[in-house]
RNA sequence: GCCGUUGUAGCUCAGUGGCAGAGCACUUCCUUGGUAAGGAAGAGGUCGUGAGUUCAAUUCUCAUCAACGGCUCCA
């Protein structure tokens, strides 16, 4: 008999050699059904496996996330078969669960699949998921797994075995497919109940360009066919929320094909989003002590090879215009020219911090392939800063910035992110990074502190610093789910360097300042991106490019509209009406859909009593208000970022 | 950049080897109304671009550009 341990605490005994299932089963059936994969002494198993040994157990089920995982591997498995059954002789590499579902790679020679194809397999997934079949695990020999790949000519997994320790190799076989796979699986495919392949893509083989492009298949599956009707309609509510889409519907921005790629055009109403955002900034930074400064776009070749850009970011520049002899590149970033105007006077200790800001675009010739609405684009404007401070004044500079970044995402309520704190790896010191080991400690050490003291949630990576120092990305999702670095905060020890920049400290020695990087709103294009996404349009009201609408009832009442309007316009608030002759149902339906935040309805009451009918975005008619009440609300709402 | 898909009216999308279609938006007229779509008429397209096949191409073929879904890469 062994004990077996649960996650209650309670030790209960079991025949040597019990399966997670025959425990659940001695539960009850209803768990015994629900059971995907068991942790066993803290390590994911086949909930078929017998356990041999003393041993803690947590059952694991669609509600576990190592059981989803389990669950969609497992499904990768079965559309492995079906993908076999459809394109005998096919080559798979990996398969693994992924954060919504499942892909697999293979190698399907010359062939492709089309949509026809893919429903086609999704079909004979369901099939071959109805037949029930068990996964079974089998422990097999290096020699004899190397064997049985051969026979079978499957290059990609003799690649796989390659890396593998005899001893610790097994096969899962279910129905007709039999892999090499750590596993652990689910105990039989009749689990999965609901299924969709999603999509089709390339991918290359080890995720590196320089390989062959194998073909992947995305898929999720569910226990259910509620959940999976659920997931779908999740996906039609996250493509509605898409900012490609609201930007256009909202007058943000759009794009030209004469214009370019990845070149957004702002529109009267995304200009007006840029500039509160910038307005913002100003506020802030005058007063955390910045000087705004403002740059050409274009610089010549030499200021490059001294920053140290060329050639390592010439692929990601656009190629120079060469005049009179002298190549000139466009910015892709502002760093080099701050840095010039740091050298542009000789700097004492008393001029430190100095911290340089600027909004100037940038342009970055980005791969075709990656250009994503503002998310990814090859004309930013960066909300762009350069702190020039001695070393002891570093600590106190980057945490200012770090709360400037936390104050920032107070005001949007953006609570959704993760910080990434890239690390250096002291084994690459002098290669990969500049050797200087007791400020990467000191700065490492400083910039956890900061996280940690300002309760931000955060996660370390090694070996991903920038050559000059470590730093902080600020990682948001996309509402269709794609990561991307939203701000960016960077500690910098090369560049004073190269550069030479100093300053003269108190005892009358030059000294090489220290710079920090920075751009807590990251780009213009990507946060307001972002912030379509995240308000879903409905953007607070000192963002909204039209913040009223008036809504005559008939043309009886514009002329007192306009009176509202000017009244309004005269308190700084954006205001527009609708004069066409159109009922008031239809004009109310525009207005909401247009996300204005609020309506003002006009007729015949409101004009003899000199009132309004003030309607809020999604709330509703708001009752009467005098304009000098309702002037005095939004005003307030505006002055302070609110509502 | 690579793999795959798509490109028809301002928007969302039908459709066909033989004169180009709908809904919404737009213009005009009627309607002057009370909190999410009033009615009628009209205008609007070299079917992404360039070649090829064909008596005839928006449709078939090739090339090219762009967008989309991924991969690689990054704010």
């Amino acid at each position: 008999m062994i004990n077996i341990t649960f996650p209650d605490g309670v030790i209960r005994q079991y025949e040597n050699g019990v399966t997670a299932l025959e425990i659940a089963k001695s539960i009850s059936e209803g768990l015994a059904r629900k059971v995907l994969a068991a942790k066993v002494n803290e390590q994911v198993w086949d909930a078929a496996r017998p356990i041999t040994e003393d041993a803690s157990l947590k059952l694991l089920t669609w509600d576990d996330n190592d059981g989803k995982s389990t669950f969609w591997h497992s499904s990768a498995h079965l559309m492995a078969e079906a993908v076999e059954n459809m394109f005998p002789g096919v080559k798979f590499w990996v398969g693994p669960p992924v954060e919504n579902g499942f892909y697999y790679d293979m190698d399907l020679g010359d062939r492709k699949i089309n949509e026809e194809e893919l429903e086609y397999l999704e079909k004979k997934m369901s099939e071959l998921a109805k037949q029930n079949n068990s996964y079974i695990r089998k422990e097999i020999s290096k020699p004899d797994a190397i064997q049985y790949f051969t026979e079978k000519g499957d290059e990609y997994k003799l690649d796989l075995l390659q890396g593998l320790e005899d001893g610790k190799i097994t096969f899962y076989t279910q129905g007709n497919f039999t892999d090499l796979c750590r596993g652990p699986h689910i105990p039989n495919t009749g689990l999965i109940k609901a299924l969709k392949l999603t999509n089709i893509a390339g991918a290359y083989w080890k995720g590196d360009e320089r390989n062959k492009m194998l073909t992947r298949i995305y898929g999720i599956s569910f226990p259910n066919q509620k959940e999976l009707d659920e997931y779908l309609h999740m996906l039609e509510e996250a493509k509605k929320r898409d900012h490609r889409k609201l930007g256009k519907e909202l007058g943000i921005f759009t794009m030209d094909d004469d214009v370019g790629p990845g070149l957004p055009l702002w529109l009267p109403n995304g200009t007006i989003i840029i500039e509160e955002l910038e307005k913002l900034a100003k506020e802030t930074e005058e007063a955390a002590g910045y000087k705004r400064v403002v740059t050409p776009h274009i610089a010549k070749e030499s200021l490059y090879l001294t920053s140290g850009h060329l050639p390592y970011y010439k692929d990601d520049m656009y190629p120079p215009m060469e005049l009179e002899g002298v190549r000139y590149y466009l910015k892709a970033m502002n760093c080099p020219h701050h840095h010039k105007i740091f050298a542009a006077e000789p700097k004492s200790y008393k001029d430190l911090p100095l911290r340089l800001a600027e909004y100037g675009t940038c342009y970055r010739y980005e791969q075709s392939g990656v250009l994503f609405g503002l998310m990814r684009v090859r004309c930013l404007h960066m909300n762009d800063a350069h702190i020039y401070c001695s070393k002891e004044q570093f600590f106190e500079e980057f945490k200012a910035v770090n709360d400037m970044y936390l104050k920032y995402f107070a005001i949007f309520g953006i609570e959704k992110y993760v910080m990434r704190l890239s690390l250096h790896d002291s084994a690459k010191l002098g290669q990969k990074y500049v050797d200087e080991p007791q400020l990467w400690k000191e700065t490492e050490d400083l910039v956890r502190e900061v996280l940690i003291k300002t309760n931000t949630p955060f996660i370390e990576v090694p070996d991903e610093a920038a050559f000059y120092g470590p730093k902080i990305d600020v990682q948001i999702w996309s509402t269709i789910g794609r990561e991307f670095t939203l701000a960016t905060n960077q500690v910098d020890f090369a560049q004073s360097r190269r550069f030479k920049l100093a300053f003269t400290n108190k005892d009358n020695q030059p000294e090489i300042p220290l710079i920090i990087h920075r751009a807590p709103l990251g780009t213009h294009e990507r946060f307001i991106g972002f912030l379509l996404e995240h308000y879903a349009g409905k953007f607070p009201v000192w963002l909204s490019p039209v913040q009223v609408k008036i809504l005559p009832l008939s043309d009886k009442f514009v002329a007192y509209a306009n009176d509202v309007k000017n009244k309004l316009r005269q308190a700084g608030i954006r205001t527009e009406i609708d004069e066409r002759n159109e009922k008031i149902g239809k004009k109310i339906r525009e207005a909401e859909l247009s996300r204005v935040p609020y309506m003002l309805v006009l007729g015949e009451k409101e004009m003899n009593e000199e009132k309004l009918s003030v309607r809020r975005q999604g709330k509703g008619d708001l009752g009467q208000q005098s304009i000098e009440e309702f002037t005095n609300i939004i005003v307030e709402q505006i002055s302070e970022r609110k509502g």
